[in-house]
DNA sequence: ACCTCGTGAGGTTTT
DNA sequence: CTCACGAGGT
C-alpha cells in the first residue's frame, strides 16, 4: 500500500480504521476528500472488498464523480467493478425506480416512473391548493407554505401530524394545504426531493426484504459532508449500515451550513449514540491556507457558542495578510476585484499551482455587478449558479412534455405544455378540464381524454384538446417504439437501428459508466427543421455518468433500453430522446414559431434547444433511457456547473464548498447581506451564516481578500444607501488584516465612520473608462450626474481610491441625504450604542425623524431590536 | 383566446 | 430592477 505513506497519522488511521462505525471530524482543508478515497481504495486493494459492495454518498453529483475519478486513479484496472459513488437523492432514485413499488397498497400508490417534482412544480400544486381552499396567496405565501411542508417531512411528519399538532388557525390551514399536496403528487406520480429520502426511508423502514437486500450488497458506507445531512439520511444510512455497522461519516461541525433544509447537528451526536462502539478520529492539519488565513478564519468561527470546537494548524507559515478593500460603492467594488484579478492572471506564476480565482458572494444576485466588471476588463469567467441551463423556460417547455411522454398523469408537466406553444387552449377549457379532473378524481390527463370523448365543450375546444393529445399519444407510441406508421415521414432513417447495436454490446459488464460506452452512429438522424442536423458537438459540461448511471444501473440503462419495451419492440425501436425531442419540436411547432419571431432572443432559445438535444444525444450514447435522462436534468444542482478549469470563478458561498481557490475574494461584507437580513433576529441562524464565513475563508490557499462597498443600491432605486460593515470583519483580528487600496486613511478598527465619508457621490461616469473593447451589455443608460474628469484617464482600480482620496469632494452630493442628526442623539446607521439592557451594538437602520425616530440596532448577544429612539436610553458608545 | 402593458410587490442559501 | 399577475384591448 504504497499510497499510505503520503497520509498523516490521523489520516492514515482513518483509512485502516475500516470495521466498525467511524465519525471522521475533518477540519476544513484538511486532506478529507483524501481520506474517503484512499480509504475506498484501500478497501479495495488491501482488504479485498469487492469494489460494488462499497457505497459512498456525497453531497453534490461533482464530488461523487470527482471522487470516483480519484479511486479510479489509486484503484484503476485492478478492480473489475465499481464502487457506487453518488449523492444521497440520486441514489435514493436509483433505489425507488427497483423498489418503489412495494410501497403500493391494493395496487394503488407510486410506480417506478415517478417523476421528480422541482421546486417549481411544489410551487405550482401548492398554488393550486390554495385557490381551491380559497386562501388568499398574500394571506399565505406559497413559498412559507412550502416551506412547513417541506420542514414537516424533513422532520417525517405527514399531513396528519401536523394538524394533531397545529395550535393555531395558520397551522391547520398548512396541514390541510399539505394533505392536499401530498394527494396531487400521488395522483401525478411524482416525487419532490424530500420524498426521494423520505419514501426511501419509508421503504426501507416498512419492507424487510427490500431492507435486506439492500443492506446486504452494501458492506461498508460512507458519508461525506455529514454535518449536512438530515434526519431522513441519517435513517437511511442507519438501515443500510444494517448490524455490520461499517459506516463511515466525515464531517465538520463548523462547516454546517445548510440547517435550513433540515440539516441536523444532532446527527453528529447521535452518531456516537447509535453506534457506541464509534471510533472518533480527528483531521487538524490543514493543507489548503496559509497560516494567516486559517487563524483569520479560526477567529471569526471561535464566536460561535454552540460549538465543540478544535483547533486547526497548518505549516503554511505566515503568509500574504488578508486583504480589505473598503469601496465607495458596488460597481467599484466589482471594478476592484476584476482588477485585481486581471493583475493576478498576468502576474508571473507564484507556486506551481495553476492560477484560478474565485469571488465569492452571499446571494446570487450580487453576480451582476461583477460579471460586469469582469466584463468590462475583458476577463473570461464562469459563473455557478442562478439561472441553470435546465430552468430556462424554453429547456422546461421541452423537459415538460419528455415528462408527460413518460407519465401522462404529471399534471404539472401537463399544465406547463398543454399551451405552449399556444394552440387554442385557453383559460376556459382548462377550467372545465379541471374541474372534470376534480369530479372524477382523474389526473388532468384523463380528464382531458374524458372532455374529448364526452363532447364537454364546444367543437373548437375540442379540436383543439385533440390535437394536444395527439401529439403526445404519437410521441408515446415512438417511446414504445410501435408507432412508425404513424409519422413515417419524420422519423429517423432506417440506418439508426439502435436495436442491432444494443444486442451487440460486448460483455454486459458493469463498467458502462465510461462516456460513449457505444456509440450509435453519430448524424444518422437527420430532420426536417434542418437547425437539428445532428451534430452532436460534446463540448459541454459533460454530466459525469458516475453518480446517476453508475456501475449496474449503467448497464441496466444500456439493457433498459431494450428492456423497457420488451414485447413492443418488434417491428420498429423505441425512439431514443433525442427523436422524441425533435418530433416535439417539430410537431408542436416551437420552433417554427421561435423561428417566426426571429428576434435575437428566439435565436438564442433555438440554439438553447439544440443544446438539449445534443445533451439528449449524449445520454443516448451514454446507453440512457428516457427516465434515466430526465432523472439527471432534475438532479443536477449548481454546485454540479462548477468546472475546475476555469481560471475565474463566481459563485455563492454556498455552492464553494468543498473547493479551493489560490485566490479568494469574500465580497459585500456589510450587516444586512453578510450576515444576510433575515438571519439578523435569530442567534442560531447567525452561527450559522458565521460558519458560512468561515467555509468562504477556508476556502483560500494563498491570498484571501474581504471587501464591502460603504454605499449599496438595494434593487433598482438610484439612492444607494449606507451599509454597515459586517460583524465578520471585525471578528477578524486586525493585525492578521491589510487595508489595501485605500490609501490615506487607516482603518479602523470599529469601522465607525466619519461624517465626511458619506459626503461624496461615487456616480461617476463609467462611459468614460478607456478600458478595453469588451462589448458592453448597456441596459437603460444609467443616468450619470457627470460627464467628464478633465482627461482623467483611470484604468486602474489601484487608482480609485486615490481619485476619490483626492477629488471625491468635488462629485454632486448623494441623492439621498442622511438623516441630519436630532439632538444628542441622532443615532445613525453605523454608529455604535449603549443599551442599558443589550448592551452595546450597532445601528443598523434609521427610520423616520425627529421625535418618532425608529432604530434598529443590532446587539450581539440579542440580536436586532427595533426601538423607538425617544425611550430608548441609548447612549454612544 | 391571446397579447401587451401597467402595477405592485419583493429580494438567501439548494438536493 | 425583475418577476408575477390582472385588466384591458385586439
Amino acid at each position: 500500500m504504497q499510497f499510505l505513506d503520503d497520509l498523516n497519522p490521523q489520516q492514515r488511521e482513518a483509512v485502516e480504521t475500516v470495521n466498525g462505525p467511524v465519525l471522521i471530524l475533518a477540519g476544513a482543508g484538511s486532506g478529507k476528500t483524501r481520506v474517503i478515497t484512499f480509504r475506498i481504495a484501500y478497501l479495495i486493494e488491501h482488504e479485498g472488498v469487492p469494489a460494488d459492495q462499497i457505497l459512498a454518498v456525497t453531497f453534490t453529483n461533482k464530488a461523487a464523480s470527482e471522487m470516483a475519478e480519484r479511486v479510479d486513479k489509486l484503484v484503476g484496472a485492478r478492480s473489475v467493478s465499481k464502487p457506487h459513488i453518488s449523492t444521497f437523492h440520486s441514489f435514493c432514485v436509483r433505489l425507488l425506480r427497483r423498489d418503489i413499488q412495494s410501497l403500493q397498497i391494493n395496487g394503488k400508490g407510486y410506480t417506478k416512473d415517478f417523476v421528480i417534482y422541482d421546486e417549481n412544480d411544489q410551487q405550482m400544486i401548492v398554488k393550486a391548493a390554495l385557490r381551491r381552499l380559497g386562501i388568499d396567496d398574500k394571506q399565505l405565501k406559497p413559498a412559507a407554505v412550502m416551506s412547513r411542508i417541506s420542514w414537516a417531512k424533513n422532520h417525517m411528519l405527514d399531513p396528519q401530524d401536523v394538524y394533531l399538532n397545529s395550535g393555531d388557525p395558520k397551522t391547520e390551514k398548512i396541514a390541510q394545504i399539505y394533505k392536499i399536496y401530498e394527494q396531487e403528487l400521488t395522483k401525478a406520480n411524482a416525487l419532490d426531493f424530500d420524498d426521494l429520502l423520505l419514501k426511501t426511508v419509508q421503504l426501507l423502514k416498512a419492507d424487510a426484504t427490500v431492507r435486506e437486500k439492500h443492506a446486504r450488497k452494501y458492506h461498508y458506507l460512507l458519508v461525506d459532508e455529514y454535518q449536512d445531512t438530515n434526519r431522513p439520511q441519517y435513517e437511511i444510512m442507519r438501515h443500510l449500515a444494517g448490524t455490520r455497522h461499517n459506516v463511515c461519516a466525515v464531517g465538520d461541525e463548523d462547516q454546517s451550513i445548510y440547517s435550513w433544509r433540515g440539516a441536523d447537528i444532532r446527527n453528529i451526536l447521535e452518531f456516537e449514540q447509535d453506534f457506541p462502539e464509534a471510533k472518533i478520529i480527528r483531521l487538524e492539519q490543514n493543507y489548503r491556507s496559509t497560516q494567516n488565513i486559517l487563524e483569520g478564519a479560526s477567529a471569526v468561527v471561535a464566536n460561535n457558542l454552540k460549538r465543540k470546537g478544535k483547533t486547526l494548524w497548518t505549516a503554511r507559515q505566515g503568509g500574504a495578510k488578508i486583504g480589505y478593500y473598503e469601496a465607495p460603492d458596488g460597481e467599484n467594488e466589482a471594478l476592484f476585484v476584476a482588477d485585481r484579478i486581471s493583475k493576478y492572471l498576468s502576474a508571473p506564476q507564484e507556486g506551481d499551482e495553476p492560477r484560478r480565482a474565485a469571488v465569492l458572494y452571499r446571494t446570487n444576485s450580487q453576480s451582476r455587478l461583477f460579471e460586469e466588471g469582469m466584463r468590462r476588463y475583458g476577463l473570461k469567467y464562469h459563473v455557478v449558479g442562478g439561472f441553470s441551463f435546465y430552468e430556462r423556460a424554453e429547456i422546461k417547455d421541452m423537459i415538460s412534455y419528455l415528462k408527460l411522454i413518460l407519465n401522462p398523469d404529471d399534471s404539472v408537466a401537463l399544465l406547463r405544455v398543454i399551451n405552449t406553444p399556444t394552440r387554442g387552449i385557453g383559460k376556459t377549457t382548462m377550467e372545465t378540464v379541471e374541474r372534470v379532473a376534480l369530479e372524477t378524481g382523474l389526473s388532468l390527463w384523463s380528464a382531458v381524454g374524458e372532455v374529448i370523448e364526452r363532447q364537454l365543450l364546444p367543437q373548437r375546444a375540442c379540436a383543439a384538446l385533440k390535437n394536444f393529445q395527439e401529439i403526445v399519444d404519437d410521441a408515446r407510441a415512438m417511446l414504445v417504439g410501435e408507432a412508425e406508421e404513424r409519422f413515417t415521414e419524420t422519423a429517423a432513417p432506417e440506418e439508426e437501428k439502435p436495436l442491432p447495436a444494443a444486442i451487440e454490446v460486448p460483455e454486459p459488464e458493469p463498467e458502462m459508466s465510461d462516456q460513449h460506452g457505444f456509440a450509435f452512429g453519430e448524424d444518422a438522424i437527420s430532420f426536417s427543421p434542418d437547425e437539428f442536423a445532428a451534430d452532436s458537438v460534446a463540448d459541454e459540461t459533460e454530466f459525469d455518468p458516475g453518480s446517476l448511471d453508475e456501475t449496474s444501473a449503467s448497464a441496466d440503462a444500456a439493457a433498459g433500453e431494450v428492456e423497457r419495451v420488451e414485447g413492443f419492440r418488434a417491428p420498429g425501436d423505441s425512439a431514443n430522446t433525442a427523436e422524441i425531442l425533435k418530433f416535439l419540436l417539430d410537431r408542436t411547432g416551437y420552433i417554427k414559431q421561435l423561428e417566426t419571431e426571429d428576434t435575437p432572443e428566439s435565436l438564442a432559445r433555438i440554439d438553447n434547444l439544440r443544446e438539449l438535444v445534443n445533451a439528449a444525444m449524449d445520454s443516448r450514447d451514454r446507453g440512457e433511457t428516457l427516465g434515466d435522462f430526465l432523472d439527471h436534468a432534475a438532479l443536477v444542482s449548481d454546485a454540479d456547473q462548477y468546472e475546475a478549469g476555469q481560471q475565474i470563478t463566481l459563485m455563492t458561498l454556498h455552492a464553494a464548498k468543498g473547493l479551493e481557490f489560490p485566490l479568494v475574494f469574500l465580497v459585500g461584507m456589510e450587516e444586512g447581506l453578510f450576515p444576510h437580513s433575515r438571519t439578523l433576529m435569530n442567534p442560531d441562524d447567525i452561527e450559522e451564516e458565521r460558519r458560512l464565513c468561515y467555509v468562504g475563508m477556508t476556502r483560500a490557499m494563498r491570498t484571501l481578500i474581504v471587501s464591502r462597498a460603504q454605499f449599496r443600491r438595494r434593487y433598482g432605486t438610484d439612492m444607494a444607501e449606507p451599509s454597515v460593515p459586517s460583524r465578520f470583519l471585525e471578528e477578524i483580528p486586525p493585525q492578521l488584516m491589510e487595508d489595501i487600496g485605500s490609501p490615506g486613511r487607516a482603518r479602523q478598527r470599529s469601522s465607525v465612520m466619519a461624517a465626511d465619508d458619506y459626503g461624496t457621490s461615487y456616480h461617476y461616469d463609467y462611459e468614460n473608462e478607456d478600458q478595453s473593447a469588451a462589448p458592453r451589455a448597456h441596459r437603460g443608460g444609467r443616468p450619470t450626474a457627470t460627464r467628464s474628469y478633465g482627461g482623467s484617464n483611470y484604468n486602474s482600480i489601484d487608482n480609485i481610491a486615490e481619485f476619490f482620496a483626492s477629488r471625491g469632494k468635488k462629485f454632486t452630493r448623494p441623492k439621498v441625504e442622511l438623516p441630519a442628526p436630532t439632538g444628542k442623539r441622532g443615532f445613525r446607521a453605523g454608529d455604535r450604542v449603549r443599551h442599558p439592557k443589550y448592551g452595546e451594538g450597532t445601528v443598523y437602520k434609521r427610520e423616520g425623524d425627529g421625535e418618532d425616530a425608529k432604530i434598529t440596532v443590532s446587539f450581539p448577544r440579542h440580536g436586532l431590536k427595533k426601538l423607538v429612539e425617544k425611550y430608548a436610553q441609548l447612549e454612544k458608545a
